[in-house]
DNA sequence: TTGTACGCGTTATCAC
DNA sequence: GTGATAACGCGTACAA
């Protein structure tokens, strides 16, 4: 290894300082104001001058410092991002989007992680405060009011994403999840469904995941039907788990027709575990997942599952809060969700 | 829809300013130095001042402003990273772990896509140099001159991940991409393998991929054997384009026994194809990929793989461009790769 | 159209 | 142990 920067403690005495926007202008024989015009107001220089200090620009190799930019303009170029896990299948794909629609108009995302962890979350939140973020994107809605109090007071906009409600004092951008849920619901009652069973991410400081559970219990409701306390299960987001709980589900003294699956991974694992199992799917049990990814598809029989743009919903969610910041008209957005249904669903077997 | 933040351009006349460290002074009736040591060095400060210091803070809702901190101590406390993708298996699991690491050391991740093209990510690059980031994380160790250049003349300090090479002028850390491919060819030629054939993710602009198809050549040719061109094929990262592989590769005149594939969402569709057209897996074909995701083990055929934790480049990374950065002793780090034999590679069938 | 000069909120170097 | 004050690098009234 031959490193060109030293593996020691203290630098060489050499050291060039970095070129400033003093630099730029002594270079290009002009003033500092007339730099800064040329980067910020390039309109108000004339072409000769610009010229030169674009190039005087290229020679010294100047960087703008975003420190001291933001020290006087008050405002970074960053957005902070505060997502329960980042590797997550929706969570992962709408970061990808969030990345685009803000480097698109010159912004940065800076990204923190609560691990579903309210108190981690507020602290990570803290931290980007102080970093200075110019808006921030949180997801979910239940806050606690210290929370929502540190946020109006430093006056720093937000979006609560992966949830829609119309009601909320910040802009929404998500789907209805206990509506997605509902119609999936309905679809499986009127394929003539009336036994179910459930296993769902634990809804622990998770409003998304018990949103989605309220929604198949109303909608069920709604029909007349319940799922019974027993056949309600919680587990984390793994394919294992989704294994596990299928053969839980299954060993009920009443056997669901019907097995909805609170997100991706629980469902590929009980689907998965079925075959294995030989349970004939659909044929004798429906199974439903959440959230579409690639997989549900590919699988050698497809999972019938909820839809929803997760990229849509980190677009749209980044795009919200720059036109928060930037004083552009705003609101949240209802992002939809699509029933897509596929073999590992079908109508009630025949009592 | 009742926001609390008005929805239009103009705000209101009484705009509390933010507090500041003179308003904090002020309140305790100290100096600014005096609370910026309570801050920053507590024990060089009295006990009874330090309470009253911070208690003043808790009143005032102070939160330091890191643009002026930044601005004299000439550190952000931020770290860049820029991937190819964000939410590809592998990358979206070592964010997860950097996330986590730099947070630990109480350093904020900044984080960008390049969508595998060098140009955007050299411009994503200089976005994060001129946000002042402290150090960066990279992928792959091939730039081009100028970006070398840009980075010493900034002297700011970088990590080449998820590949490794010892020579390298900055630290690498990741697996031996090489390496890895050429222990997976020697385990199949020692099951008697003799007739290859490669599906591979696209090689431009991916010295990791490309790494990976020379291991196996290398390893091939030092066995004698060797992948025929019109074995070798490209694709994106996808389950359907391992599918449509799979279908190309089957259809040669002179069929594999054994079927390479260059990450993981490429071995599964190859996997999951080859049960639809019911060709036998191991005993007609063995199968085997590169990362191990969960999923590659819960397949009804469960993938013979290289398993490298992508979690410990993530973390690893983060903590040596920290030590980087604080001065400490630092060094590349070759990580650990494992294969992991399962059920969807066998012995070659007889001829 | 261009230049001067001050201020942004901290940290760090001095004296005290 | 504590306080005054000069940077830090840029944006921007305001003057020219």
């Amino acid at each position: 290894m031959k490193p060109d920067m030293s593996n020691q403690k203290t630098s060489n005495a050499t050291t060039v300082p970095r070129a400033g926007l003093r630099d730029v202008a002594k270079m290009a024989g002009v003033s500092t104001a007339t730099v800064s015009r040329v980067v910020n107001q390039p309109d108000t220089v004339s072409d000769t001058l610009r010229k030169r200090v674009m190039d005087a620009i290229q020679v010294v190799g100047w960087v703008p410092n975003a420190a001291a930019r933001a020290l006087t303009s008050n405002r970074t170029g960053t957005i902070g991002a505060v997502l329960p896990a980042l590797a997550l299948g929706d969570f992962a794909r709408s970061i990808d989007a969030m990345q685009d629609a803000l480097a698109a108009r010159n912004y940065v995302l800076l990204l923190a992680r609560s691990n579903y962890d309210p108190a981690l979350e507020f602290s990570q939140v803290t931290k980007l405060a102080e970093r200075g973020v110019d808006g921030l994107i949180l997801v979910g809605r239940d806050r606690a009011p210290e929370y929502q109090s540190f946020l109006s007071r430093l006056k720093i906009p937000y979006i609560n994403s992966f949830i829609f409600e119309p009601e909320a004092t910040m802009p929404c951008v998500g789907p209805d999840n206990a509506a997605a849920m509902a119609s999936m619901v309905d679809y499986l009652v009127e394929q003539g469904h009336r036994r179910f069973a459930m296993i769902a991410q634990t809804t622990t400081s998770n409003d998304r995941a018990l949103a989605r559970r309220n929604g198949v219990r109303d909608a069920l409701a709604h029909h007349g039907l319940a799922i019974p306390p027993h056949a309600m299960f919680e587990g984390k987001w793994s394919i294992e788990e989704g294994r596990m709980l299928l053969n839980v589900a299954m060993a009920l003294e009443v056997r669901p027709t019907a097995l909805i699956c609170g997100n991706s991974m629980l469902a590929v694992g009980a689907l998965l575990q079925a075959m294995e199992n030989e349970i004939r799917v659909p044929d004798e049990l429906s199974i439903v997942g959440y959230d579409d990814v690639e997989l549900m598809s590919e699988l050698p029989i497809p999972i019938t599952t909820v839809r929803v743009a997760s990229e849509e919903v980190g677009r749209v969610s980044a795009d919200t809060v720059l036109d928060m910041i930037e004083g552009k008209r705003w609101t949240g957005t209802r992002i939809p969700y699509e029933i897509v249904v596929r073999a590992s669903s079908g109508p009630a077997p025949a009592t």
